[in-house]
DNA sequence: ATGACTCCCAGTGGGAGA
């Protein structure tokens, strides 16, 4: 099985490169973020005519995700439950019977802000959720945009980054707490290049200087584990014309 | 270097992203 997870920064805008990337890729699940999208304007057709299922949660301007499928996704769940949030951020559903969790993590713009609060508290219910979704679901799979760079080595500047957004140790501490919960980040599985980012800056030709963040991760559960051949991050969307300022990220699971 | 780019909604600029 293969899953795959991508910021696309609008959907409106990144609908052909998404259908030419599922071509070329044709996982069996992809979440989505930033699809800024409302529900009525949601591309269903045109994803369902490349042969996919979806299920898709959005909104205007901001946020928006989606569970794209092979296999129709059951059991959907549309944000944290329990957690009042009027921000679309999360899509769950069964695949496979795999338990595949899509989130937007909030960005948190800067420590001291009311965002970061806000992330905090967002990330103590997803703590709480996930946890009460493993003992429910061995299989699960938990990924997205995280807007957190778990160490140093997922930094192109860790100097300059030090205690900024998405480098905090409150929200390292947090990538601990999933890890905790008896997740393991598939990409460390695996020897990987250094300076391994998912996400460049669109200004100062970042991605050109290969200036950029590890941010987008597959967090897979214990029984998932010992079954994970490869994670890879897949640099060439963000060669194209108008490329999303992210990267997708794929694993491959024996099931 | 308080920047840079892109997207959105707006509406001839500004917020947000990361």
């Amino acid at each position: 099985m293969k899953l795959a997870t991508w910021n696309v920064n609008s959907l409106g805008v990144r609908l052909p490169q998404l259908l030419d990337w599922l071509a070329a890729n044709p996982v069996d699940a992809l979440v989505l973020q930033e699809t800024k999208l409302t529900d009525d304007k949601f591309p269903t057709m045109e994803i369902g005519a490349a042969g996919y299922q979806v299920q898709w949660f959005g909104q205007k301007t901001y946020n928006g995700v989606a569970l794209i499928s092979k296999t129709p996704a059951d059991l959907v769940v549309k944000n944290i439950p329990g957690f009042a949030d009027d921000q679309a951020r999360v899509i769950a559903g069964a695949v496979n019977g795999v338990r595949v969790i899509g989130a937007y993590f909030p960005n948190g713009q800067a420590p001291d802000s009311d965002k970061f609060v806000y992330k905090m508290a967002w990330l103590n219910a997803l703590r709480a959720w996930v946890q009460a979704e493993l003992q429910a679901n061995d299989k699960l799979v938990l990924m997205g945009d995280y807007n957190i760079a778990p160490e140093d080595r997922d930094v192109y500047d860790p100097v300059g980054w030090a205690g900024q957004i998405h480098c905090t140790p409150e929200e390292r501490a947090h990538f601990q707490g999933l890890l905790d919960l008896g997740l393991v980040d598939a990409f460390r599985m695996f020897e990987q290049a250094p300076k391994s980012w998912s996400w460049w800056d669109y200004r100062n030709l970042a991605f050109r200087k290969n200036q950029g963040l590890r941010i987008d991760h597959i967090l897979v559960s214990k029984a998932l584990q010992s079954g994970v051949r490869s994670c890879v991050i897949d640099k060439l969307p963000r060669k194209n014309e108008r490329p999303s300022d992210h990267a997708p990220v794929i694993v491959e699971i024996d099931l």
